[in-house]
RNA sequence: GCCCUUGUAGUUCAAUGGAUAGAACAGGGGACUUCUAAUCCCCUAAUGUAGGUUCGAUUCCUACCGAGGGCACCA
C-alpha cells in the first residue's frame, strides 16, 4: 500500500528476479509503455541466456502474478520489458492525490527513517563579499540554494538555510575595503561604494580622529561600510529575492567568542601546524590537499581559511548537521580540497560536506559580452535584472539550466522572450486550472471510470509520477528535474484542457474531470511552492 | 605549464550505459461562436574530431581541437 508506481513494479519484479539490481525507467516514447525495465538484458549476462526469452518469461510471469496491476506487458528487442499500468490503478492514484492534498509526493517518514534517509541538512549559499552589490552569479547560487532547501524540506529532511556574513574585522578583505573607505586605496572602488562612503561621512571622520593606528582604522572603517552594504543586500534578499534564510551567521562572532584562537590551539596540540617564513601553516597536504596552507600570515593575522574551518566545524560538531551543502561560485572551486582536508584532519568525514559549484554567468548583449558597469562595479546587478524581467522569470530562468554548466545570459533574449517565457506557460496552465472552479456548480460524487480519454489518462499518468520526481530530485540534489516536470505537467494539462470539456458535459463526466482538475491544481501548487514561483490570480 | 568545468538542432536547455537523441524559442503550415488562443496540432533541424571499452556510448577511457574558471599569506 501507499507505494509509488515505480516501487510497486519493482516489488512485482522482485518476485521473479530475487537477486540483483532492478531498474525501472520511463520511456520517452509512449509505444514502449508507461514504464520499462532492462532487467532481462542484465540477467542475460549472468544466466547466459537469450535476453528476449527472459523478457518474455518476465512478462508472462508478471501478467499472472500482479493482480491486474498492468493492462499490458510487452517485450521489445533487444530485451526490454514494457509495462502499461491499468486504468483502475491510475484512477486509484488520483483518489490518493485528492485525499493527501499538499502532502502528496512526500515519502512516508517512517520509510525515510528506516532507510536512514532522514537527515538534518544545512544549506549555505550566497554569502556574498561585503564589498558591493549582489551579482547575477549570486542570483544563480541563491535560487539554487533556496529551491534545493524547499525541495529537501518537502522530501522530509530537516533543513536550515544559512547566509555566512563576512564581517570579520580581522579579515584582509575588510581591511582592504577600509583602506579604500578612508581614501588611501582604490580596491573595490565604484560609484556605488562612493555613495556608501559619503553617506557615512561623519561617522568615518570621527573614526579617523579616534583611531590613530592605521591597521585598526582600516578594520573599523571597512567593517562600518561593509555592514551598510550587507544590510542593503540583506534587505534586497528578503524583499526582492524573497529568499528566507533561517540564519545569518556572523564571521566576526567566531572571533568574539575566541573560537578562532581555540581552534588554532587545538591544531597546535594535535601537531597539525608548523611555522615557516614567519607564517603558520596547516599540514593539509597530509589529508589530500595538493599543498599545505597558511593559517596565520606573517603579519600575525589569520587567513580566510582559519575562521572558515571554525565555521564548518561548528556546523558539524556543535550544531550537529548530518550533511552540509555549500554553494559556491566556480571561482572558489580550488578551495574545496583545502577545506575538505582540514575537516578530515579534524575527524569530520569528507562525504558529509557537499560542495556545489555554480558556474559563472556570462552576460551577452547584441551577441557580445557585456561590459562591466563602472558605477556599480558588476556586470549587471542582480537587482537590475530582476527589475527588467521579474522575479519569477529570473528565478525560473536560472533554475532551468544545470548549475554546473556555463551559462550565457542573453539580455536581449531575456527581455524579448519575457512574454513567451516558459514560466508564463506553466503559470497559464495553473491559472486555467484554477479558473474552472469558478464557473462550475454542484456535481455528483465522481466516478473515476469515466476518465479514460487519451488526454485524461496522459494527465493522470504525469500527476502520479510526482512522488517519483520528488524522490529523484531530492536524492540527486537536483531541482532542475522539477523544472522539467513542471513544463511537462503544464503541457499535459493544456492538452487535456484543449481536448476535453467540463462545462456542458454530462454531470458524471464533468464531475470526474473536475476531480482531475482538482488533483492537477494540488500538484501545480505543490511544485510551484517548491520552485518558489507564484501562481497568478489572472493572466 | 598544472588542475576543475564544459562542447548536442539556428538559439537556450534535456537524455541513472539502453529503444527512432527529447523539449522550448526561432522558421514553415493548420485549429477558437466553447471552462482564458499567453493555448492546441503538424513539419523542418543536432551529439567538436580521432581512437578505445561492450550486446549497446551523448554518457565511461585516451589523445586532439574550442570555451569558461582556478593555480594568493583575496574571499
Amino acid at each position: 500500500m501507499n507505494l509509488m508506481i515505480k516501487d510497486q513494479i519493482k516489488i512485482y519484479l522482485q518476485k521473479y528476479v530475487k537477486d540483483g539490481q532492478i531498474e525501472i525507467s520511463v520511456p520517452e516514447n509512449e509505444k514502449f509503455g508507461h514504464y520499462s525495465t532492462n532487467t532481462a538484458m542484465r540477467l542475460a549476462k549472468t544466466r547466459r541466456e537469450n535476453p528476449m526469452k527472459i523478457a518474455k518469461d518476465i512478462a508472462d510471469f508478471l501478467m499472472k502474478n500482479s493482480n491486474g496491476y498492468f493492462s499490458k506487458i510487452d517485450v521489445a528487442s533487444p530485451g526490454f520489458v514494457n509495462f502499461w499500468i491499468s486504468e483502475k490503478i491510475l484512477q486509484k492514484e488520483l483518489a490518493k492525490i485528492i485525499a493527501e492534498k499538499s502532502k502528496y509526493g512526500k515519502p512516508n517518514k517512517k520509510t525515510l527513517r528506516q532507510a536512514q534517509g532522514l537527515k538534518k541538512i544545512q544549506i549555505e549559499f550566497i554569502s556574498a563579499n561585503p564589498t558591493g552589490l549582489l551579482t547575477i552569479g549570486n542570483g544563480r547560487g541563491g535560487f539554487l540554494g533556496d529551491t534545493l532547501g524547499n525541495l529537501l524540506k518537502f522530501y522530509g529532511h530537516k533543513v536550515e538555510k544559512e547566509y555566512y556574513v563576512n564581517d570579520a574585522k580581522a579579515s584582509a578583505q575588510i581591511k582592504e575595503l577600509g583602506k579604500t573607505v578612508v581614501g588611501e586605496g582604490t580596491s573595490y572602488l565604484t560609484e556605488y561604494l562612493e555613495e556608501k562612503i559619503s553617506a557615512k561621512k561623519s561617522a568615518l571622520r570621527s573614526l579617523k580622529k579616534k583611531i590613530k593606528n592605521k591597521e585598526k582604522l582600516y578594520a573599523e572603517a571597512g567593517a562600518l561600510i561593509a555592514k551598510e552594504i550587507q544590510n542593503e543586500n540583506k534587505k534586497f534578499i528578503k524583499k526582492k529575492l524573497k529568499i528566507k534564510f533561517n540564519n545569518w551567521f556572523s564571521e566576526e562572532n567566531l572571533y568574539k567568542k575566541k573560537l578562532v584562537d581555540k581552534l588554532l590551539k587545538t591544531l597546535k596540540d594535535k601537531n597539525l601546524v608548523y611555522k615557516k617564513e614567519g607564517a603558520i601553516w596547516f599540514k593539509t597536504s597530509e589529508f589530500g590537499d595538493p599543498e599545505d596552507r597558511v593559517l596565520i600570515r606573517q603579519t600575525g593575522e589569520p587567513t580566510y581559511f582559519l575562521p572558515d574551518l571554525v565555521y564548518h566545524l561548528d556546523k558539524f560538531k556543535n550544531r550537529k548537521f548530518d550533511d552540509v551543502v555549500d554553494i559556491w561560485g566556480a571561482d572558489h572551486h580550488g578551495y574545496g580540497p583545502r577545506l575538505r582536508a582540514g575537516l578530515q584532519a579534524l575527524d569530520v568525514k569528507k562525504d558529509r560536506l557537499h560542495i556545489m559549484i555554480v558556474q559563472l554567468v556570462r552576460l551577452v548583449k547584441g551577441g557580445e559580452e557585456f561590459k562591466m558597469s563602472k558605477r556599480k562595479g558588476v556586470f549587471v546587478a542582480l537587482e537590475d535584472l530582476i527589475d527588467e524581467v521579474g522575479i519569477d522569470v529570473a528565478r525560473f530562468f536560472f533554475l532551468m539550466s544545470n548549475p554546473e554548466t556555463h551559462m550565457d545570459f542573453d539580455m536581449d533574449l531575456a527581455k524579448e522572450k519575457s512574454l513567451k517565457n516558459p514560466v508564463y506557460y506553466i503559470q497559464y496552465a495553473a491559472v486555467r486550472c484554477a479558473g474552472i472552479f469558478k464557473k462550475i456548480g454542484k456535481l455528483p460524487k465522481p466516478d473515476y471510470s469515466f476518465l479514460s480519454a487519451e488526454s485524461d489518462i496522459a494527465l493522470i499518468k504525469i500527476l502520479a509520477r510526482y512522488p517519483e520526481i520528488i524522490e529523484e530530485a531530492a536524492k540527486n540534489y537536483n531541482p532542475q528535474i522539477l523544472i522539467r516536470y513542471s513544463m511537462n505537467l503544464a503541457k499535459k494539462f493544456h492538452n487535456f484542457y484543449e481536448n476535453e470539456r467540463i462545462l456542458g458535459e454530462k454531470k458524471e463526466i464533468a464531475s470526474a474531470r473536475l476531480t482531475l482538475v482538482k488533483a492537477s491544481l494540488v500538484i501545480f501548487k505543490s511544485v510551484f511552492s517548491i520552485l518558489g514561483i507564484d501562481i497568478p490570480k489572472k493572466m
